[in-house]
RNA sequence: GGGGAUGUGAUGGAACUGGUAGACAUGCUUGGCUUAGAACCAAGUGCCGCAAGGCGUGGGGGUUCGACUCCCUCCAUCCCUACCA
């Protein structure tokens, strides 16, 4: 009667059910609604285990909720405009759009086998003009509002493939792909004002109560407000000046030097003289000014020569030029305090500037030798100014600096407008036009969408809208006369802006359909910790545009959000001949008594834990995992390894463990027979425990999942709840009351199960309940709180804080019936002469602390 | 450089509000089953110690009757850093 554990079998058969039944699309506009989002991915290919659990712990959440009885919708789609497509174009010669629509394909293929149920009727593909159509629509209506506007601004141009080259295929300075040093270059890009929306952006934080702090944290930091000051500084013997900005003007006693951007117009003014000024500002051309490199960055300048007049002493500071103050920061330059900044204490300390310390320090072994002090505290060698706190020093070195050097103060914001334009072919075109006569002018609405140009030849140097000569040729929407298209594409975090929105209203004849006001705001989002900032602050800040044009009602896109960490493995490489590391799949390595060697005998060096990825060869690839194991299996393994919101480690013996514990279940239930028993009035005191644990098991799952999102735990509680079970009450001859017992406590383990497993308890849940798929009651079971009542507890009895026995006592018992009992007991006594009690500490139900001298 | 996390047995982790550290799982050891192996089943498994007991949550310090949990400080690892998505 009983059969083998056959995944493959129970999630083709289980998965057609669903498929036939449509059990994920939504249509019933019902309450209460609950619509839990995963991040669409980029449609690389195939899965990765990053995805697979990123989408696990969405499909657990929404079968949850639905168990729960409420309205989800959980829908998915294709971040489909970006990057890889170009590669795989130029390398395959294959039309983006093609390799795209192929991988979409195989990855709906993968994420049905995993048994995600999504509502595949709202799908978005981000490259389809359907979807793009209503961007270009909503940029003008930006564009319309002032909120975009053109400034030139740098990009890294490879003078080999002719290409503009994103951050990541820039290494050491080099095109990754020709090799060729890459350049500066400056063009027009367009921009978006979001930091018009600073302040909105930083008070809606206040209201995301059910976002992990830390990502608030990261949010608010980035926008970086602070209260600084402007002013100038006069040049000696000259009638220039130069303006710089600071937040800390009660150093400005402190200030030794100036600093100005090679970029700077004072900087490129003396270099038409000066050769070796023009050398220096050359040499500092190609530099890559993205802030993790120019934390690397050796600190280096040179001396103008010029000297500025200090505000209030009037000393003369010698002007430096400094390859760590860019341009496009604040004003170009800075006063530098090299006592309390410690970059500043850097350079002085390279070219031997001098150092005054200005703020006390708060400890005594602060040397101002060996690094800046940083801290705020109070003035010293500051003339009138010595004694005052921050606050103080502020507000009067800051009237002075208003009356006396054209001083402003301000609020100044970290966050820097967001550059919209990419020079690709595949993302989404600008809808803007540029007329020799009317200037740039945005495209008509009806003649949206202007979809991209088809591929003729692929180009093996860079693909980009700008040689399409013929798609650029158009007619101006005022004047009529020849005009061009604008070639720029938008960024691809335009697409992941909004998509949230679109899912919950598509529409043909609208941005968003009147049924998005019902679904909106999502109420749970999941993705990758890494989206912290970027595509999450640029949703918010799309969100709160939508609003403003009256597309949506709520202030906030995403309610609560889950930020799940990465899924790391062990990586491994070798050293070549250049001593550049050669990265090993696992399984070309293996041990020897030397230790780890490749498949060629080369001497490998394991590098630790690491992001699964491309380039180490160290990434598990789910569809062989699930070929072994099937869908379930992975599904409570990723869930089960550890909290979803850390980093999980990949282990293949692991992975091994959840399938045996599915066997094991399987092989319980499928040897059990659901009877139609009545609810014994008396059990006997064993049957009462395992019904309390089953119980209790209930509600800490229940809370887990509904409150705490607390993923793994749950599992782990159902395996001590399964483990509790005694072994004769298995057994065939169990007394009618017991199987009572047992009988609940399957049908509550399946069900609190299901979100996880869904193919196996389900195929169980027919067996067990003898029922027709379409007949299971998949609702949460419903906890019986007068069953979590206990008759006796433990009680932990603790000398000096440490435990030295415990006893069972009737519940809820007073201080002054424990604490005899307590000293009576037998280990305890060893440890307590009455006579010495100083302290007793007791907690009721939990445990009681006898402090002796 | 800046910002954010993390650190607990051999390993992944649990301990939810300051109250029994190590649940659950992996690995390992022993035994059963088997011609053998795999699978499965049973028992054991933080460290030191014969035991009593002592020690133990990255290191150091503090608060407390009591600290994985709170505070200070140091160290290590990982992520983000505005054109990867």
């Amino acid at each position: 009667m009983t059969s083998e554990y056959n995944p493959k079998e129970i999630e083709a058969s289980i998965q057609e059910y669903w498929n036939q039944t449509n059990t994920s699309s939504v249509s019933k506009i019902d309450t209460p609604k609950y619509y839990c989002l995963s991040m669409f991915p980029y449609p690389s290919g195939k899965l990765h285990m990053g995805h697979v659990r990123n989408y696990t712990i969405g499909d657990v959440i929404s079968r949850f909720k639905t168990m729960n009885g409420f309205n989800v919708l959980q829908p998915m789609g294709w971040d489909a405009f970006g990057l890889p497509a170009e590669n795989a174009a130029i390398e395959n010669n294959v039309a983006p759009n093609i390799w795209t629509e192929k991988n979409i394909s195989h990855m709906k293929q993968q994420f049905k086998k995993l048994g995600f149920g999504y509502d595949w009727s709202r799908e978005i593909n981000t490259s389809n003009p359907d979807y793009y159509k209503w961007e270009q629509w909503f940029f003008i209506q930006l564009f319309n509002k002032g909120l975009v506007y053109r400034k030139e601004s740098e990009v890294n141009w490879d003078p080999v493939d002719e290409t503009v080259l994103a951050n990541e295929q820039v290494i050491d300075g080099k095109g990754w792909r020709s090799g060729a040093i890459v350049q500066k270059r400056k063009i027009d890009q367009y921009f978006l004002k979001i930091t018009d929306y600073c302040e909105d952006l930083l008070e809606g934080l206040n209201t995301l109560t059910d976002w992990p702090s830390q990502v608030k944290l990261m949010q608010e930091n980035w926008i970086g407000k602070s209260n600084g000051i402007s002013f100038d500084f006069n040049i000696s013997d000259s009638n220039k000046k130069f303006r710089v900005f600071t937040t800390r003007p009660d150093t400005i006693f402190g200030a030794t030097y100036c600093a100005i951007a090679a970029e700077h117009p004072i900087s490129l003014s003396l270099a038409e003289n000066n050769s070796e000024i023009a050398a220096f500002i050359e040499s500092q051309k190609n530099l890559d000014k993205t802030a993790a490199s120019m934390a690397k960055l050796e600190k280096k300048g040179i001396d103008t020569g010029l000297k500025a007049i200090h505000p209030i002493t009037k000393e003369l500071l010698p002007i430096w030029i400094a390859n760590f103050i860019l341009m496009d920061y604040g004003e170009g330059a800075v006063m530098c305090v090299p006592a309390h900044d410690q970059r500043d204490w850097e350079f002085a300390t390279k070219y031997d500037l001098d150092i005054r310390q200005v703020i006390a320090g708060s400890s005594e072994d602060t040397d101002i030798t060996l690094s800046a002090i940083e801290e705020k505290g109070n003035l010293i060698n500051s003339n009138t100014f010595d004694g005052l706190n921050f606050e103080q020093a502020f507000n009067r070195i800051s009237k002075v600096l208003v009356a006396e050097a054209n001083g402003n103060v301000e609020v100044n914001y970290k966050l820097r407008d967001w550059g919209i334009s990419r020079q690709r072919y595949w993302g989404c075109p600008i809808p803007i036009i540029h007329c020799d006569k009317c200037g740039i002018l945005p495209v008509n609405e009806k003649d949206l969408p202007i979809q991209l140009p088809e591929i003729e030849n692929i180009s093996t140097r860079g693909l980009n809208l700008n040689s399409f000569e013929e798609w650029k040729k158009t007619t101006c929407p005022n004047c009529s006369n020849s005009a061009q298209r604008e070639t720029d594409t938008f960024d691809t975090f335009f697409e992941s802006s909004w998509y949230f929105a679109r899912f919950a209203g598509p529409s043909d004849s609208a941005m968003l359909s009147e049924e998005s006001k019902y679904w909106l705001p999502v109420d749970q989002y999941i993705g990758g910790i890494e989206h912290a900032i970027l595509h999450l602050l640029y949703a918010r800040f799309f969100n709160k545009l939508m609003k403003e044009q009256g597309l949506i009602e709520n202030s906030e896109p995403f309610t609560k959000l889950l930020t799940q960490g990465m899924v790391l493995a062990d990586a491994y490489y070798y050293l070549n001949e250049d001593g550049n590391p050669v990265w090993l799949n696992k399984s070309n390595v293996s041990e020897s008594e030397k230790g780890l060697i490749s498949v060629e005998g080369k001497k490998v060096i394991k590098d630790g834990m690491s992001k699964m990825s491309k380039s180490k060869l160290n990434g598990v690839d789910p569809e062989d995992l699930m070929e072994r194991y099937g869908a379930d299996t992975i599904r409570l393994y990723t869930m089960f390894a550890a909290p979803a919101d850390q980093s999980l480690e990949w282990s293949d013996t692991s992975i091994e463990g959840s399938a045996r514990f599915i066997k094991r279940l399987w092989n319980l239930v499928d040897s059990m027979r659901f009877q139609n028993l009545q609810e014994p009035i008396e059990l006997e005191k064993i049957a009462k425990e395992l019904r309390y644990k089953t119980h209790k098991t209930l509600q800490k799952v229940t809370n887990d999942l509904g409150e705490r999102g607390s993923y793994n735990t749950p599992i782990a509680a159902t395996m001590e709840l399964i483990n509790a079970i005694p072994e004769d009450f298995k057994s065939k001859e169990i007394i009618e009351n017991n199987k009572f017992v047992v009988q609940e406590l399957i049908s509550y383990v399946l069900r609190m199960l299901h979100p996880f497993i869904p193919h196996v308890t389900l195929e169980l849940l027919k067996r067990f309940e003898n029922k027709k798929l379409v007949d299971i009651d998949l609702s949460w079971p419903q906890l019986r709180k007068d069953l979590l009542i206990l008759d006796e507890v433990e009680i932990v009895i603790q000398v000096n804080g440490k435990v030295r026995g415990k006893m069972l006592c009737s519940s809820d018992s007073e201080q002054q019936h424990i604490e005899p009992l307590a000293l009576q007991h037998e280990n305890v006594a060893k440890f307590v002469d009455p006579e010495n009690l100083v302290k007793v500490i007791y907690i009721k139900n939990k445990l009681i602390n006898l402090v002796v001298k």
